[in-house]
DNA sequence: TGTACATCAGTGAACGCGCGTTCACTGATGTAC
DNA sequence: TGTACATCAGTGAACGCGCGTTCACTGATGTAC
């Protein structure tokens, strides 16, 4: 107000509630999100959400959007400083999926809840930029896993197992301070990629 | 009312409780679960469940206390029906565990959610029922991982992977009707294990 | 440059809803004698 | 076996709360002329 003019227009509002979500539900769990907390918080009135967002699992799905947004975001800063051969890249790949994981744990597991839009259906358009948003991420593991598929055609794709892999310890052992499991002290993913022993079809 | 005398007194109203908030959970997800909408269930008023919980939270501990106990109970039922080489019985482990995830999607997830019991705490009993539960059902897999422990102590357990890697699996791939990935149809988890090639260090 | 006007993104009051919780109560159960 | 009584597990009304949503409104913005 003093060193800021009042603006009635915000300026950037359904980002701006975008960012608010997430917030507040790193702080405080999925339930802690309600269109009335993020208007609080962007600081605007209650009822300013509804020219942005169609309820609240609009805002849900933006925020799960920019979520697959940061979780790609995360996965290609970790390739992008990585070797180039292949198994350097998809180590950078899964320590880029952990990393987020870590750092918003709240929303990284709503990203994979069934959300319970119960019969309430999200307008087209939002739909196809989640569904984008999200085949985008799974993408780039999946490039990563590439040049390890065998040709002998097992049955098994190397993406499902490192996928599974990487994503069960993203759920198991990501959670903000844990670095202790029932059965000790929690190893990094890095130790444990190697044990699939994953082969290049690449000769160098 | 026709048919069973209407008793002032229950019976068992806290089991029918839990039943009754296991199912809610089931079809319409962890948001469905109120207290009110469990004491309707069980058919009784809404003010009932206060006399055998101490509060939403509790109820809720006692729900995945109870999710555990299933869980456990599945995964020895493979157990005992499979052969009692380690292989074998490992393999039947982690086929209950996959089956009761593929049968318990929504209490499965909200057992592994970090519940948002923000400042509110549990009574101490509840609290290690919850515990000795869920170690119990931990037991059962890392008692399963014991023969394929190395020696050679190259620091990441067999219980870490295979608990990464199931529980990836489960999350990923076990909502109901689920039988495709992005990337083609969803293996059985039996042939992605063989993939870790464990070894035994039973000499048979 | 100035004016008229449509559009848009806010406001604040009001609504009904489901929720957890409290409260005085009531009727069944179990026990002492 | 019968009676008195404490205990316990229900009932139904009432409360306040946060929520999503609607509504008439208002003030800023952008455009036509």
């Amino acid at each position: 107000m003093t060193e800021q003019k009042r603006h009635h227009h915000h300026g950037n509002l359904r980002e701006a509630l975008i960012t608010a979500g997430l917030e507040l539900m790193e702080q405080g769990g999925p339930d802690a999100l309600s269109l009335r907390k993020c208007a609080k918080r962007a600081g605007v009135s209650h009822a300013a959400p509804a020219h942005h967002f169609n309820g609240l699992v609009s805002l849900q799905a933006a925020i799960i959007a920019r979520g697959y947004q940061k979780f790609s975001a995360s996965m290609r800063r970790a390739a992008d400083q990585a070797d180039a051969a292949p198994q350097a890249q998809l180590n950078a790949i899964c320590a880029g999926y952990i990393d987020f994981a870590r750092s918003h744990t709240a929303v990284f597991k709503f990203m994979f809840q069934p959300h319970n839009n119960d019969s309430q259906t999200l307008d087209a358009t939002t739909q196809e930029e989640l569904d984008r948003d999200s085949m985008a991420s799974y993408q780039i593991l999946r490039d990563a896993c590439a040049p390890f598929e065998h040709n002998d055609a097992q049955g098994v794709s190397t993406e499902i197992m490192v996928w599974s892999l990487v994503h069960g310890y993203a759920m198991l052992f990501c959670a903000p301070g844990k670095t202790e499991s029932p059965s000790g002290p929690i190893p990094e993913f890095s130790q444990i990629l190697p044990k699939l022993k994953l082969k290049t079809n690449i000769t160098p």
